[in-house]
Formats: structure tokens, C-alpha cells, sequence
DNA sequence: ACCAACGGGACTGCCCGTTATT
DNA sequence: AATAACGGGCAGTCCCGTTGGT
């Protein structure tokens, strides 16, 4: 039988779930966005949104899936700096569905076996980038590569913590040109603090 | 009449709920942690529980307040380094009561409003004492305190969301001296990597 | 989109969530009608209930305020004496019911703000037709209309409690001639006790 | 061994907790007057008062059974009218007790059996009473005389139902004289309506 | 005798997922 | 495909009575 609705509106469904469950997510927490919110923010009812999630669960490993991989493209395109300035422009519901993500690993083991099991391209791929930056003396190399990728990491989750909570953040250009600095090669003289943003207003 | 039982047993029960309360919400999260879960992790029953503490939420603030007292003392005490150094020697159940504290001031607006209220006692002392050593010039000077406090917030964070949600970490050494020549003067050599552990080892 | 079931239908579910409702207040009490008590006296589950009914308050008060509404529409048509005689044909839930809120008057402030609110149509009514009956010689006129208000209200509550209570009364006919006598203008001769039912059985 | 306490003292107790207990639970009803209201309008604690009193069951009885046996005497030693005047002159709590027996009569099948077990020697006493007062020639003797004590008895159930439930009264006076009228003998020539109260402001 | 601490049962309301219906 | 009604499990918390202790 032919499907009764194109391929196409199926997908705009889809979307139109994943974005509304992201701002309940986010807003609410996983525990906090019960069906009814999720619901409201989606603008359609429980059998339409359990017609294309099986579960709330479901639901939400899809999310997180499809932003994981959106936050891995961007890092790999835009660099670690480039990342971070991203951030704080993100809409905070994206990083709130990150934060999110983070808790459920924590307590939740099914969850935490199925996202180890995502393929790990985007990692491969961004520690072939880190190498490459190293062997082309973009970075420090008195440390080992992991090390730095440990520390980048630790940085982009500092920030999505924060700025998901809602603290206010007012020199983003400093804190950027901090977290690059600890990666860079010693010798590299620091750029000049030209202007940060705060100091120019 | 005089009290029932010492004011020294009262504290000690207080301590049992409290730790039992820090097991049971670190392994499974606020929402996760149900009362019959913490009943088993502090021994005690209902009525005790709610004895001492008049809610669930009344619970998890006590405990919140008293572990962030905790770390503020401990940043105070041993710097910078020396609490990233603690963070990954403590027992993870701290850091993920920490973690939880986070995702209550993100979805919870009254437990954020209480949070805020508490008094910033240790934020004045670190800030006081971050003064103390700019003007050392133990911190570089070329960017705004504040900012440097920043990024250190957001590495501590960091950590904490990375280490409570059980991401393995290697090299604790080498992390810990790239956060910490982030906010070094310019001048200052880099400290030469004597041995981190995984070289040693 | 059409609502799913009929508009009849839905009123069918909730006479049948009050009727069953009824019962178990009657029965229980309204403290003592715990919601599985409720469930199983509708036959329906939770959800069901809930459904139409936001609390278990709120179903209190819709039935009372429905039931009271019956007993006021009773009395106007019926008169003093038909409105006695129809509280021993009622089936005792009505009268448990009407029981129950005297007793959430007594003792739930916010009930009785709410019971208060509701509009005196009925209570104008009936004030109406004491005065057309006064002004037709059918009631004393020795007495402020308000007493014989208030002593039809006392002797219809003293019935309700004593008979919602289980007391048995024998002599229905006798006590109605007893009241009306009470209100009775001076000079109507009183009616031969032609035949009370138990002289006559 | 000999007593603790004289026994003088004991009963002084039981006084304290029967009159705090009254007062609780005519206001907040028997199931809403919780343990701890009752512990705090005795101005005792747990321990004291289920020492006298084995449950809150018993304690509800007994005093239950204490204020019966006082209305009971009160009818006997003031009359009909006396009652009906004393019961708007007695403290409310009184009679909220009163009319939660009732409930409890209603809802509770042992606590109904146990009242049923009473000594009905004031019933008895009543019962004769009347019998004297119609040989006299005080009371109409053209209905039966257990129709007249059926009468009675739902007035007083509903002053007591109306007054503890907090309706005002205005007209006592008014309301008795119907009360008596309803069974005076016909003969009798109606008091002449000295003044009521209302008519006098 | 009196008290506070404690145990554990039970109640209401919420919440997820399923089902009847259009 | 989409909706609203519905089922049933469960969480927090209140509440009664008991127990150890003074």
C-alpha cells in the first residue's frame, strides 16, 4: 500500500516533534518534560507523538542523537574556538538537551550502553584533526594529543553546564582566548588582548 | 524536660541520612533517588528520614548547601590546582550531588531562588583572593579577573559534569597544568613536564 | 478534529462517576471514600475519574453542589411537608451526601468560601414563596417569616442527619403533621389524625 | 505498688485531654484532627495522651460518651425548650463533637455497635418523662408520644447540625416557641410573642 | 509519667503508554 | 494519522501507634 502521507510531511513530523520535545527537555529536564508538556510544546497529541517515538525515551535518544552530532560537525568545522563562541550564541535549549544527555549517562545504564554504542565517527575524526593541528605545530606538543582533547573537552562541558544553568556570561572573548592559550605552543607570543567585547563598551 | 536523645546523637543521624541521601541521589539522580531508595541507602525508615528533614526537596538542599560549603573551603584552602586535584580523589558521589545541584537551578525555579539567597560569603573570598594573587603576579594581568575566574568556574564545572558521569580521565597531571598555564603570566616559563603519569608509567 | 466520543456520552460518564461517587461517600464518608473506594463504586480506574474530575475534591463539590440543587427544586415544587416526606423515600446516599457537606462546611475553610459563592437562586425562591404563603394566610404570622425559614431548615436537617444516620423512624406521617403544625396560622383547626401509616397498619 | 500520681491528678489529666481533644476535634473533624492537633491542643505529647487513652478511637469514644450523657441530662433537668436554648448558649466545640458522632455513627460500623452497647438509662429516663408531662396534659395527646420524642429529637439533631456547622441564628427565642408550639396541646392558647428579639432592635 | 524518635502502612494525584474512535 | 479517554503503577508524604530512654 501506498503511505498515506508523503515521506516528506513524515519528516517535517519528525521535526516538529524533536524541536518542540527539545525546548520541553530543556526546559523542564528529561524527568520534568512529562508527555502532557511535551504535548504543548509540540503542538500535537500523545498518539501522534508516540506514533513516531515509541517511547518518551526513544524520543529523547533521538534528540540527543541527532544534537551530538550537530555539536561534533560544528566542532569540526569551526575549531575548538570556533565551538565555543558557538555556544553562547546556541539557543540555550540546545545546550540544555546536552546537559541533559550528561544526566541521564549518569543514572541511567541502558541509556549510557546505547550511546556508547553510537559509531564514534565524529571522534575519529576530530582526533585526526587534533593530530594533524599538532604535527603542523598549531599546538603545544609537551602534552600528550589526548591530554588536549581531555582538556578541550572539560572546557566545552564547563560551558555547556553554565550557560545552560542560566549564569550570565559577560567576556565570552577572554574566556575563548584562556582556553586557547593553554593549548597553544609555548612560543606562540600571546595575540595582544586587542579589545575584548566588555572592554569595548 | 531535657531532650531525648543527646544533641551529638541528633547530628550523627543527621550525618547517617545526609551521606546515605548523597549515595542514593549521586547513583540515581534526584527524580531517581525515591524515598524508599534512600529508606535503604541511610538504614533508616520514612519516619526518621522525615524527622529530621521535612521533605525530599528540604533533604537535597541540606545536603547541596553543606557539599558546596565544602568545596568552596576546599578551593579556598588548596587553590586552583589543588581542587581540580581533589576532584578526582573524592569519592564521585560528591560530584554527582554537585551535578545534581545543577540540574535543580536549571528546572526548578524555587530551588534556584533559595540557592541564590545563601549567602556569598566564600564567592567574596575567592574573589578576595584572586585579587591577592593577580597582584603577585602569580595570574596574568593581560585580562579581566573576573574572567579568569570565569574560566576557572567553567574547568571545575567541567570536570565535575565529565568525572561525576564516570568519563574516564588518564592524565590528571597534564590537565591540571594546562588549566592552570591558561591563567599564568606570559612570562612565567612553563613548568617542565617533569613526569605525568602516563609518561612514567 | 471532532471530539472523540459524543457529547452524550461524556455526560453519561460523568452521571456515572457521580452516581457511583454518591454511594461511596455516602458509605464511607468523605475521608473514609479513599479513591480506590471511589474507582471500584464506578467501576471505572483512576485515569477514568481523573479524567473528568480534577480531585477528589472536586468531585465532592460537583456532586454536592448537584445534589443540593435537587433538593432545592424539591422543595419548591413539593412544599415543607412533600420535601419531608421525599427525604425518607430518598435513597439514604443522597442524604449521606448532603450529610458530608455539612461536614466539609464545618471544617474545610476553602469548601466553605466555594459553597458560599455559589448563586441563591433557589434560596430566593423559596423566600419568595414563604411570603406569598404568609400573605395567604397559610403560615403563621406571629413569627417573622425568617424563623419559619429557619425552623423548616432545622427540622429538614435534623431529619437528613438522623435518617442519613441509619435511626429508624416510624411514624413519617405523624412527624410532617407535627412540623407544619409548628408553622401552622393559629386558628386552622388542626387535622384530624385521620390515619398515620403505623395506626393504620 | 502505690500510685505514681494520686489519682485526683490522673483524673485532672484526663480532663486536659478530653477538654484539648473537644476542641480539636470539632474543628478540624475526627480525621482532620491528626495526633499531632490533638497533641498540641492538649498541650501534651503522644506519649501522655495514648498513656490514658489506648487509640484515638478510644479517646474519641470516651469523649463522645462523656458529652452524650451531659445533653442527656440537660434534657432531663431543663426540658425541651431549655435544651434548644442551652445549645445555642454552649460553646460551639461541643456540639462539633456531637455532630461528628453522627458521622461516625454513619461510617464506622464498630464504633456504631459499640454506641448501641451504651446503658440507655437517660433514653429511659426521657421515655418517662414525657409519658408524665402528656398524662398532665403539657403535651398534645393526638399523635403518638414516640412520634413527639421522634420530633423532638430532629430538632435538636438539626440545631445542633445547623449551629456547629456555623449558621447564624438569629430569632432563638422565635425557633423555640415553634419547637413547643408543634407540641402543645391544641387547647393551649399560643403564648402571646412578647417580644422577640429581632422584633425588638 | 512523659517525651521525641522511629517504623511502616496507606492515601492522593501524577504520569506513561494503550486503546477505542473518527 | 491523530485524538482523547482510559488503565494501572508508583512516588511523596502524612499519619497512627510503638519504642527506647529519662
Amino acid at each position: 500500500v501506498s503511505p498515506r502521507i508523503s515521506e516528506q510531511a513524515k519528516q517535517a513530523r519528525r521535526d516538529q516533534i524533536l524541536s518542540g520535545a527539545r525546548n520541553a527537555f530543556a526546559e523542564h529536564g528529561y524527568e520534568g518534560a512529562t508527555v502532557a508538556k511535551l504535548e504543548q510544546a509540540c503542538g500535537l497529541s500523545r498518539g501522534a507523538i508516540f506514533n513516531y517515538y515509541a517511547s518518551k525515551d526513544e524520543l529523547f535518544y533521538a534528540l540527543a542523537q541527532r544534537d551530538a552530532a550537530r555539536f561534533g560537525t560544528l566542532w569540526a568545522e569551526t575549531g575548538f574556538g570556533g565551538l565555543l563562541r558557538a555556544l553562547y550564541d546556541e539557543d540555550p535549549a540546545w545546550l540544555g538537551v546536552y546537559f541533559e544527555v550528561f544526566r541521564k549517562l549518569r543514572t541511567d545504564d541502558d541509556f549510557r550502553r546505547r550511546w556508547a554504542e553510537r559509531s564514534p565517527d565524529t571522534d575519529r575524526a576530530l582526533e585526526e584533526r587534533l593530530r594533524e593541528l599538532q604535527d603542523a605545530g598549531a599546538l603545544r606538543a609537551d602534552v600528550p594529543l589526548e591530554t588536549i582533547g581531555l582538556f578541550m573537552s572539560i572546557v566545552i562541558d564547563g560551558v555547556i553546564a553554565r550557560h545552560a544553568t542560566g549564569f550570565p556570561t559577560s567576556d565570552v572573548e577572554g574566556l575563548i582566548r584562556l582556553a586557547e592559550d593553554a593549548i597553544a605552543p609555548e612560543r606562540a607570543p600571546r595575540r595582544t588582548p586587542a579589545r575584548t567585547p566588555r572592554e569595548a563598551a
